[in-house]
DNA sequence: TTTTGTAATTGACGATCATCAAAATCTTGG
DNA sequence: CCAAGATTTTGATGATCGTCAATTACAAAA
C-alpha cells in the first residue's frame, strides 16, 4: 500500500494519504501510483495551469492556497475558489477530458501532488471505488458552490468579506499574545472578484469592518483580536 | 435493453432513455431497472421530497419544471435551482447516502422517472459506467453554480431577471403570432430568491424590463416580442 | 536614494437596493 | 356574486454600491 504515516510521506498533508481517493486499491495498482506519483512546489504567484490548458491531472493541495480563477471574454475574471491543503482541483477536466476551464495558481508558497494522467486513468479503470471516491468530492464542490450562492444571496458584502479573512486567520494566521496576524494572501482586486463587487467598494468595507474593532488593516497586514471558542460575526 | 423510441417510452423526454444515466447497462440489469422503474405525475405545487426527508432515489425529470429549495435557519429560504426535462435531481442524496438537503417541489404540471433506491445502487455496484455518467451530471451541476456564481458577480440584476424569463420562455412559451406568451411559473418571492434581492426589487426590475420594449408584464401573464436568431439582450 | 509603476485609498455623485408602509390586484372559499 | 386572505405594486427614505477622478502608499528597479 501507499504509505499511511503522516511524517514520512512525500507530501504532508494531502489527499493521497489522508481521506485519500486513491486509498484503497487494488495492490497491483500502488506500484502504478508510485511510479506516477509527482510532487511540485509552487512560490508566491506562479501558475500551475492556465484556462484551456489540456494536462488533465488531479491535483491535491498539500500545503499553502491556490487560486481558480475563470477569465471572461471582457477581459474581466472572477475568482471561482480557493483551494485549502487538503482539497483535490483539476478533477472537472480529469473526469471529463476537456481542458482546465479555470486557471490554477499558488497565491503564497505552496505544494501540491498529483499522479500522471495516463496512470490515474489506468487505476480509475480498475477501482471503481476510486470513482466514487472522486463523486464525492465533486459533491463537495457543489456543497460549497451552493453555500456561496446562498452566502451571496442572504448575507451583507461586508459579512461575507469579514468571513473570507476569518477562514483566511484560521489557516494563515499566526499567534502573538491574544492577537492573530498574518500577510493578506489576496489582492483587494482578488478580494473584489471573490465577492463580486468594485475594489474601491472592498477598500471601503475594509475601513467599516475596522470600526467594528475586531480587526486590524493596514495595506496586506491584518490583525485580529483572537477570541477563541466564541463567534465572531454579529449583525452586519 | 430498455426502450430507446422516444414515442413509446413511457416516461417522454427522459434520462432514463435519451442521454441516459443508466444505458448501456449489462443485460442482466436491464429487468432490475424495469422492476423498479417508477413514474410519478405532479400537479403544479405539489412537493416531490422535503427538506431533510430520505428517500435517497436519483429522479429524472421528464417533464414540466421542479424547483429545488433550501431553507434556512432564519425561515428564509433560496431556491437553489431550477430542473428542466432531460436533468435529473437527487444524485446528491443518492451518491452520499444522505438525507435530501432541497426541497423539491413541481412549479407545474410535471412528470418525473425515478428506480427503486435498492435496484439502483444494485446497478451502479455492477455497472462502474453508470458511476461515471452520474459524476458527469455532478459536474454540470458544478458547471450550472459556476455560471451562476459568475453571473452574480458581473451582471446586473435586471440582467439575470431578464436572462431567466428569456430561459422560462424557451421552455414554457407559447407561439401567437409574432409573439411569446406565458403563465410565469414562478411567484416574485421565487425570482426574488433566485436571483437574490427583495420582492418589491422584483417588480420594480420588471417595470424597467418593461421600459425596454421587448417584455409586457401583467401579474404572470408574460409576452415577449419573438425575434428568432437574434440576442434579446442588451447593455442592461 | 531616487525614480517609476502598481496597488490601495479617498472623494463626489448618481444608480440601485432594502426597508417599512400603504394601496392595489389577484385568488379562493363561501 | 361577495368577502377574506394572499400576492403584487407603489411610494418614500436611508444605506450601499458603481463609476470616474485624484491622491496616497507601496514596491521594484535604476
Amino acid at each position: 500500500m501507499l504509505d499511511q504515516s503522516n511524517r514520512s510521506h512525500p507530501c504532508g498533508n494531502c489527499a493521497f494519504y489522508k481521506d485519500s481517493i486513491w486509498q484503497p486499491v487494488s495492490s497491483s495498482c500502488v506500484s502504478v501510483l508510485s511510479r506516477g506519483f509527482l510532487r511540485r512546489d509552487l512560490t508566491a504567484g506562479q501558475p500551475l495551469y492556465y484556462q484551456d490548458d489540456d494536462n488533465r491531472g488531479v491535483f491535491c493541495v498539500s500545503k499553502g492556497l491556490i487560486a481558480l480563477r475563470t477569465q471572461h471574454h471582457d477581459g474581466t475574471s472572477t475568482l471561482m475558489r480557493l483551494a485549502y491543503p487538503g482539497e483535490i482541483i483539476g478533477f472537472r477536466s480529469f473526469l471529463e477530458s476537456r481542458p482546465h476551464r479555470t486557471e490554477a495558481r499558488a497565491l503564497v508558497g505552496s505544494r501540491v501532488c498529483t499522479v500522471a494522467q495516463r496512470d490515474a486513468r489506468h487505476v480509475v479503470q480498475g477501482n471503481p471505488s476510486v470513482l466514487t471516491r472522486l463523486a464525492s468530492r465533486c459533491i463537495k464542490e457543489i456543497d460549497r458552490n451552493h453555500e456561496r450562492i446562498i452566502a451571496a444571496a442572504t448575507t451583507s458584502n461586508k459579512q461575507r468579506l469579514s468571513d473570507i479573512l476569518l477562514r483566511l486567520m484560521e489557516t494563515h494566521g499566526e499567534r502573538t499574545g491574544q492577537f492573530l496576524h498574518m500577510q493578506l494572501p489576496l489582492s483587494r482586486s482578488d478580494l473584489a472578484d471573490l465577492i463580486g463587487v468594485q475594489t474601491e467598494t472592498v477598500s471601503r468595507l475594509f475601513t467599516r469592518i475596522q470600526a467594528d474593532g475586531i480587526f486590524r488593516v493596514s495595506g496586506r497586514e491584518i490583525q485580529m483580536l483572537s477570541v477563541p471558542s466564541n463567534k465572531q460575526s454579529a449583525n452586519m
